[in-house]
DNA sequence: AAAACCATAAACAAGT
DNA sequence: AACTTGTTTATGGTTT
C-alpha cells in the first residue's frame, strides 16, 4: 500500500511515446508568409501559380531547417557568440530564403550508423531502391529544369519592362520595376535553395561552374556579419548582373541559374564543363601549407569535391594549395562541414523513407492481389485472405459470422460496399467530415480478414476499440468462447502492433472484459471463458467507425500531418519519425510506412464516409477502404493468384488448423517479451 | 455543455 | 512470493 505510493515507472511511458515523442522538432505549420512577400506583378500572375508550388516545396524544407537550426543554434552558442549571433540570425531569417538552410544536424553519427545498420536490404531491393532513386533524380532535373524555365520568363519579362520604361540604371527604375525585380530576386532565392536543398540531398549534383550552389553553400559558413554583407553584395551584383544581361543579350543566358547568385562567372556555366574540364577562376591566392593527407576523398577526377566548390584543377599540387587556401580551418568551413553532414543525414532518411516505400509498395502490391477476389466474391475473399485458414470446423462462422450482428445488414451488400469505398468515393469526400457514426455496430471481421496480413505485420494500431477486437476473437472461434489467455494470444497472433507493451493492452482487454455487459464469462471445467452476448453489444451506442478517436489521432499523430502536405514532403518529414521497430518477417518498417500511406488516405477516407446510406457497415475500417482505394487503381486483376510479391509471407501465415493451439503456444514466447 | 464512449493507468482482491 | 485473472475507480480525450 503505502511503498506503491510512488508513482509507477512506466504510467508515462506509452501514452507519451505513441503521441509526442517525435513531432517535437519537426516543422510546424505556420509562417509561410514570411518566406514569400510576393509582390503581385499582373504580367506575372501566371508564373505566380507555379513558382508558388516550387515555394511551398522549399519552403516546406526551409522552415523545418530553420527550425532545427535555431534550437541547435541555442544550443551550442548559449552564451558566447549569441548576442551578435541572434542578432544576425535574425536578420538572416528575416531574409526570406537567403539563409534557412544552414542547419547542423541533429543525428549523431552512432545514429546514423544504427540507422544503417538496421536497414538491410537484400540485392534486390537495393536495386529496385537505386531505380527509384534514379528516377528521383530525374524528376528533380526536370524541376531544375522548369526553373530555368522560370528565369528565363522572368528574365523576358524584365527585359520588357525595362525596354517600356526606358531607364537602364537599376536606381530609378519604376515602381513597378522594382517591384518585379524584387519579386525576381526571391524566386532566383527560392530556386537556388530548392536547388541547394536537392544537392544536399544528393539528389542533384552540381557541375562546375554552377556557382550559385557553391557560393550559396558558402554562405552557410560566414560569420553572419560577413554573410549579410555577402549576401548584399551578391543581391546587388545580381541585379544589376541582370540589367546588364537583359539589356544586353538575352541570347546567351541559356543556363542563366547561376549567374543568378554568381555573376562573376559568367563563363563557367554549368552547361560548359560536364566532365570537369574546366579551369576554374577561383580566386587562388596565396599557397597555404597544410599537410593534408594522401587519400582525398575531396580531390576526384580533377575537381574539388568539398561540397559546393567544384574548383579544377590540372594536378593533385594545385588542387592541395586550394583546399588550404579555401578550405582551412575556418567557421566557413566548419559550417560546410555541418552542412555536409546534414547532407549525409538528408541522405539517410531519404534512403530510409525510399526504402520504406518502396516495400510499401510491394506489400500493397501483394495484398492488392488479393483485393480484386474480394470484390468479386465478398465472402470468398475472407478465406481468400485468410488463405491458410481453411479452418475446418470453423471456417463458415469465422468468415464472416458477424452477421448475427445485425440481420438488417445482409452481408454481400456490406463487402460491395467495401469494394465500393473507392478512390471515387474518395475524392467525393465531401461535406460531411468525419465518420459515419450511426449505424449498428459493425462487423469489423471484414476488416480484419482482409486486412489480416498486414495488421499481422504491420505495427499499426487497429483501428477497432477493444471491444470490438475481442468479440472478434471471441466469435473466431470454434465455440465463441475464449479464455483471458487465448485472447491475449489471438491480440498477439493477429496484430503486431499487440506484441509490444502488453502490459498496457492486456489491462485493457481484462478492463473491457469486466466492464462491458456484451461480454460474459462463463464458468467451466478447466476455469473460465469468455462469450459474447451480441444482443448487449448491439445495445451499445452506436459506435464510431473505427472506434477510439484517440486511437486515430495517435495515429496520425505519430506520422506527422497528413491532409494538406503534399505526398513528398509528408514522405520526406515521416521519415523522421520512422520506427525502428523490427519485428516479425519482413520488415515492419515497410509496413509502417505502408501504414503512412495509408493514414494519409485515411484522412480522406474517412471523410466522405457516410456517402452511402444503404450500407449497414459502420464498422469498415479506413484501412479497408483504403484496401479498396488500391484495388480500384487496378480493378482487373484477375490471375493475381499468390501475389507478385511473395514477401508478405509470414510464420504465421502458415496453414493452421488447429492454429488455436499452435499459436497459443507460439505466442507464448511471444508474450514474454 | 453534457452525455456517452474509449483508452490508460492503477489499486485491489482472489486464485494459482 | 510472483503471476494471473477480474473488478473497480479515476482521468482525460473525442464525438455527438
Amino acid at each position: 500500500m503505502m511503498q506503491d505510493s510512488t508513482t509507477e515507472t512506466v504510467s508515462n511511458g506509452p501514452a507519451n511515446q505513441n503521441g509526442g515523442a517525435n513531432m517535437d522538432g519537426v516543422l510546424q505549420e505556420g509562417t509561410p508568409k514570411s518566406a514569400t512577400p510576393l509582390v503581385d506583378v499582373t504580367a506575372a500572375d501566371l508564373l505566380h501559380l507555379q513558382q508558388h508550388q516550387a515555394f511551398q516545396v522549399a519552403r516546406q524544407i526551409l522552415l523545418q531547417q530553420q527550425q532545427s537550426q535555431v534550437q541547435l543554434q541555442t544550443r551550442l552558442n548559449p552564451g558566447r557568440k549569441s548576442p551578435k549571433l541572434s542578432d544576425k540570425q535574425q536578420s538572416q531569417l528575416q531574409v526570406p530564403v537567403s539563409v534557412a538552410m544552414m542547419t547542423p544536424q541533429v543525428i549523431t553519427p552512432q545514429q546514423m550508423q544504427q540507422i544503417l545498420q538496421q536497414q538491410v536490404l537484400s540485392p534486390q531491393q537495393l536495386q529496385v531502391l537505386l531505380q527509384q532513386q534514379q528516377a528521383l533524380m530525374l524528376q528533380q532535373q526536370q524541376l531544375q529544369e522548369f526553373y530555368k524555365k522560370q528565369q528565363e520568363q522572368l528574365h523576358l519579362q524584365l527585359l520588357q519592362q525595362q525596354q517600356h520604361a526606358g531607364s537602364k540604371q537599376s536606381k530609378e527604375v519604376s515602381p513597378q520595376q522594382l517591384a518585379f525585380q524584387q519579386q525576381l530576386l526571391q524566386v532566383q532565392q527560392v530556386q537556388q535553395q530548392h536547388l541547394l536543398n536537392l544537392q544536399r540531398q544528393g539528389l542533384l549534383t552540381i557541375q562546375p561552374g554552377q556557382t550559385s550552389l557553391p557560393l550559396h553553400s558558402l554562405t552557410q559558413g560566414m560569420i553572419p556579419a560577413e554573410l549579410q554583407q555577402l549576401w548584399k553584395e551578391v543581391t546587388n551584383a545580381h541585379v544589376k548582373e541582370e540589367h546588364n544581361n537583359g539589356s544586353s543579350n538575352n541570347g546567351h543566358r541559356g543556363l542563366d541559374l547561376s549567374s543568378s547568385a554568381a555573376p562573376k562567372n559568367p563563363v563557367l556555366n554549368q552547361h560548359a564543363a560536364t566532365n570537369g574540364q574546366y579551369m576554374s577562376h577561383k580566386r587562388d591566392g596565396s599557397v597555404l601549407e597544410e599537410p593534408s593527407p594522401h587519400s582525398h576523398p575531396l580531390y576526384g577526377h580533377g575537381v574539388c569535391k568539398w561540397p559546393g566548390c567544384e574548383a579544377v584543377f590540372d594536378d593533385f599540387q594545385s588542387f592541395l594549395k586550394h583546399l588550404n587556401n579555401e578550405h582551412a580551418l575556418d567557421d566557413r568551413s566548419t559550417a560546410q562541414c555541418r552542412v555536409q553532414m546534414q547532407v549525409v543525414q538528408q541522405l539517410e532518411l531519404q534512403l530510409t523513407k525510399d526504402k520504406e516505400r518502396l516495400q510499401a509498395m510491394m506489400t500493397h502490391l501483394h495484398v492488392k492481389s488479393t483485393e480484386p477476389k474480394a470484390t468479386l466474391q465478398p465472402l470468398n475473399l475472407v478465406s481468400n485472405v485468410t488463405l491458410s485458414k481453411s479452418a475446418p470446423e470453423a471456417s463458415p462462422p469465422l468468415s464472416l459470422p458477424q452477421t448475427p450482428t445485425t440481420p438488417t445488414a445482409p452481408l454481400t451488400p456490406l463487402s460491395q460496399t467495401h469494394s465500393v469505398i473507392t478512390a471515387n468515393s474518395l475524392h467525393s469526400v465531401g461535406p460531411m467530415r468525419r465518420r459515419y457514426s450511426e449505424k449498428y455496430n459493425m462487423p469489423i471481421s471484414p476488416d480484419i480478414s482482409q486486412n489480416k496480413e498486414f495488421y499481422m505485420n504491420a505495427d499499426v494500431r487497429p483501428p477497432f476499440t477493444y471491444a470490438s477486437l475481442i468479440r472478434q476473437a471471441i466469435l473466431e472461434s470454434p465455440e465463441k468462447q475464449l479464455t483471458l489467455n487465448e485472447i491475449y494470444n489471438w491480440f498477439t497472433r493477429m496484430f503486431a502492433y499487440f506484441r509490444r507493451n502488453a502490459a498496457t493492452w492486456k489491462n485493457a482487454v481484462r478492463h473491457n472484459l469486466s466492464l462491458h455487459k456484451c461480454f460474459v464469462r462463463v464458468e467451466n471445467v478447466k476455469g473460465a471463458v469468455w462469450t459474447v452476448d451480441e444482443i448487449e453489444f448491439q445495445k451499445r451506442r452506436p459506435q464510431k467507425i473505427s472506434g477510439s478517436p484517440a486511437l486515430v489521432k495517435n495515429i496520425q499523430t505519430s506520422l506527422g500531418y497528413g491532409p494538406t502536405l503534399s505526398a513528398a514532403f509528408q514522405a520526406s518529414m515521416a521519415e523522421n519519425n520512422i520506427p525502428l521497430y523490427t519485428t516479425a518477417s519482413i520488415g515492419s518498417p515497410t509496413l509502417n510506412s505502408l501504414a503512412n500511406a495509408i493514414r494519409e488516405e485515411m484522412n480522406g477516407a474517412m471523410d466522405h464516409e457516410n456517402s452511402n446510406g444503404s450500407d449497414s457497415s459502420p464498422g469498415r475500417s479506413p484501412l479497408s477502404a483504403m484496401h479498396h482505394i488500391s484495388v480500384k487503381e487496378e480493378p482487373l486483376d484477375p490471375e493475381d493468384h499468390d501475389g507478385p510479391l511473395s514477401l508478405v509471407t509470414t510464420a504465421n501465415h502458415s496453414p493452421d488448423f488447429d492454429h488455436h493451439r499452435d499459436y497459443d503456444d507460439d505466442v507464448g514466447h511471444n508474450d514474454m517479451l
